[in-house]
DNA sequence: TACGCCATGTAAATTGTTACATGATTCC
DNA sequence: GGAATCATGTAACAATTTACATGGCGTA
């Protein structure tokens, strides 16, 4: 997963580590996401397959290591892109803590639900934001990408709003 | 994660770790699934800890390990079904692939999405079958937790449904 | 001068999966 | 008799996070 998203960032252009995770924050944060302990080793394995190379810069005095995707690793990241998917699987706690409400009072689970109700606001606002403010030469599929994400929460907002009000029609209920 | 699932199960019923691999494969599979390998270890760390108790059993046949919830792993539980939700993160691989579909042929493309389709509709059609077979004497918040499952591959199999028919529409983009 | 951000990296811990190992029972 | 399922467990591996460690630059 994480080689898929350096990879897959040094075809957009060539980047230091820090900046891919940047770039990750800013663009697939929201369906995927690593951090700084997994990106750098990770880089100096790919470079040790051949996969990309490093040069290393002064900037403005910053000391940086800009990797270069190698024609190898443009070669097997087509191939990954286009390997059979791993099957579909996803975690989610809310639904955990809903499926085994019956050790909640009701306040309780409603106070879980707002609280989740919130997280899925704050991360459809920033992915609106990011929609403004970074993705401004995006090509069409990473358009697509961002859309799913403004499509998936709004979906999930208006499932657990829904949800909040059954729940009060029926407190009595169990 | 394995921990909730697992205390969560016991308060249903007593049960034996293959019991709890069932049930869990049978109802929160779609949210939240995980092997032998790690229940049994976490079995055994939950029962060192006082949080559950075990009785050996003989079943027509067959040793079995039935393990009970004690009232301090019910209370335990109960305070974590409570804590605060952890952030919020989703690993969507489809949606790196789509991210970073300019390295894919548009016929690559939409191979991958109907080969997710497929596994979105094989995922619904089992939930279906478990709804109709293995969640008789579910309470509402099981039912609530299947429901989300039905409503989330419906959204999900009506999206990649619309993108191709954008797909197709355009297929000179780029 | 202190805080926030830029920038890289390592080590330990976490949280699982996969593969292997073993053996019993049920059903065809 | 053989395959599928029941039943438990361990060891090796995998992928990642968290915390720690270091240091420079920009700016208020």
């Amino acid at each position: 997963m994480i080689d898929y998203i350096i990879l897959g960032s040094l075809t957009i252009r060539n980047m230091s580590g820090y900046e891919i995770r940047k770039l990750m924050s800013y663009s697939t944060a929201f369906f995927s996401n690593v951090s700084f302990g997994s990106i750098y080793p990770a880089l100096n394995k790919l470079e040790k397959n051949g996969l990309v190379v490093v040069k290393e810069v002064v900037d403005t005095g910053r000391y940086k290591k800009i990797y270069e995707i190698t024609e190898e690793g443009r070669s097997l990241f087509q191939d990954m892109m286009a390997e059979p998917l791993r099957p579909f699987n996803f975690r989610y706690e809310i639904l955990i803590r809903i499926f085994f409400a019956q050790n909640l009072s009701n306040q309780q689970l409603l106070t879980l639900i707002n609280e989740h109700l919130t997280q899925l606001s704050d991360l459809a606002s920033d992915l609106k934001e990011i929609g403004q403010s970074h993705m401004k030469g995006a090509n069409n599929y990473q358009k697509y990408a961002l859309q799913f994400g403004h499509d998936f929460y709004d979906f999930l907002i208006k499932w657990y709003q829904d949800l909040i009000i059954e729940l009060e029609e029926e407190p009595l209920e169990q």
